[in-house]
DNA sequence: TATCCATTGTTAAGCGATTAACAATGTTAA
DNA sequence: TTAACATTGTTAATCGCTTAACAATGGATA
C-alpha cells in the first residue's frame, strides 16, 4: 500500500488505543463521530482516515470495532513484529521502557544501551542494560530496527552514526540537535524544551 | 504582536539554543543559510520567520547573533518570567526537572507533585514535591502559569481540571488522554507510544 | 567610477492537510 | 409501500505552511 500522511499514520496509532479500550468496555460498533469525541476532532477526519485505508463501516451500525482494530493492525504493524532499542538508559529513556512494559504488541523494547557501569549489566523492567560500546554488535544480533535516541546532545550524532551503519531503519530523536541520517532511514525529532517554550508563548495572554 | 504560527515559534526556540551556542564560541554575525544549516531547514524559511518577528540582519555580514538572540527572547519571553509546575514525579517528570535544572531562563520549573508518600516532601534538583492534593493552593500561592502533566492516564482529566480550576494558562499533555481545556487555556499534547508507532510505520520499507 | 555578486526581504506559487458539502445508502417509521 | 432520516464515502473548497522566484541592496572588485 501506498504510504499514508504522517498525521494520518498519527491518528490511525491513536483511534486503534481508543478503540481497544471501548471494545474492553463491551462496545462492538462504533460510530465515526463517537471516534472523533473520544480524540477531540471531527468526524469527517477520521472517516477520511479510514477512507485512506480501506475500510468501510455500515450505514446504520457504523464500524465493527474489532475489525477496525485488526484493519489498523495491518497497516501499522508487522507481522513479525519490530525490535526497539533505548539508547541512553536515563529517565526518559526509562520513561519509554515503562510505557511499554507489559502491553505485548508488535513494538517490543529488547535492548538498552548506556555508558554508566552502574547501569550496565542491569535489567530494568525486563530490558537488559548494555554498554553503548555494545551497540552495533547487538543492533545487529537482534535485529533491532528502530532506535529511541535520549543521550546527552554532544554524543547525538556519533550515536546516530554507529546506529545507521548497524543498519537501524528509523531513530526517534529526543536530543536538541538535529541529526544526518540517509535517506533510507526514517527520522523523527522531538524537542521538550521547545515544546515548552511553545506552550509558554501562547499561554502568555 | 498579532500571534506567530505555531511552526514559527518552535523554531524560534531552536534558532534561539542554536545561536545561544554559536555565540559562546565566539561567533558574532551569521548568515540565514548557515541557521538553516544548524537545524536542516531551508534558508528561506529562516528569512521568513525573521521577518514575521520584524527582525532585519545586514547585507553582507547577515545577522548579529547577539540582537537576534534579544529580539526572540522578547518575542517568546515575558518580562517577568513564567512559573512552571510538573505534575507527576515519575521518569517523564524528572527528565523535564532535570533538562531544565541549571538553566538559567525566564522559565522555571518551581514545584513538582505526586501522590506517592515517599516522594512528598522531597526536593528532586533543587525542585521541591508536594502532595498532589495541594495542587491548588500552590499553583495559586505560587503563580503557576504552564503545568507539565505527566500523571496516569485515567488521573488526566481530574488532574487538568484542578488545574484549570487554579487558573493555569497552559498545559503540556503527556498522557494519552486528549484533554477539555476551555478556549484560554492552551494545551499541547504530545504521545511517546503514538511517535514511536510512527516511526515504526515509517520504518518498515 | 562602474560592474559584479552574495545576501536579504517579500510576494507569489505550490503543496499537504483539514473542513465543508453532498450524493448514496439502507434502516426505521408512518 | 413510501417518506424521513442518520450515517457513510467522496469530491470540492479552504486553510496554513513551505518553497520558489525575484527585486533591492550595498560591499567588493576591476
Amino acid at each position: 500500500m501506498k504510504k499514508l500522511p504522517g498525521k494520518t499514520v498519527e491518528r490511525l496509532s491513536k483511534y486503534r488505543r481508543a478503540l481497544l479500550y471501548s471494545f474492553k468496555s463491551g462496545k462492538e460498533h462504533i460510530f465515526s463521530h463517537e471516534i472523533a469525541e473520544l480524540l477531540h476532532i471531527t468526524s469527517v477526519q477520521v472517516r477520511r482516515d479510514l477512507m485512506l485505508i480501506g475500510y468501510t463501516g455500515t450505514l446504520r451500525k457504523g464500524y465493527d470495532i474489532k475489525e477496525l482494530i485488526d484493519k489498523i493492525g495491518i497497516i501499522l504493524d508487522t507481522q513479525s513484529g519490530q525490535k526497539v532499542a533505548v539508547i541512553g538508559l536515563g529517565n526518559l529513556g526509562r520513561a519509554f521502557i515503562r510505557y511499554f512494559s507489559g502491553k505485548r504488541t508488535k513494538l517490543s523494547i529488547v535492548a538498552a544501551f548506556d555508558v554508566n557501569p552502574e547501569k550496565i549489566n542491569t535489567v530494568y523492567e525486563g530490558v537488559p542494560c548494555y554498554d553503548s560500546e555494545r551497540i552495533s554488535e547487538i543492533v545487529i544480533r537482534e535485529k533491532i530496527s528502530i532506535a529511541i535516541l535520549t543521550v546527552p546532545v554532544d554524543e547525538s550524532n556519533r550515536t546516530a552514526d554507529i546506529l545507521i551503519r548497524s543498519g537501524i531503519k528509523g531513530i526517534l530523536n529526543y536530543t536538541s540537535k538535529a541529526l544526518n541520517v540517509p535517506q533510507d532511514v526514517y527520522l523523527e525529532e522531538y524537542d521538550m524544551v521547545t515544546s515548552l517554550e511553545k506552550v509558554a508563548y501562547f499561554a502568555k495572554q
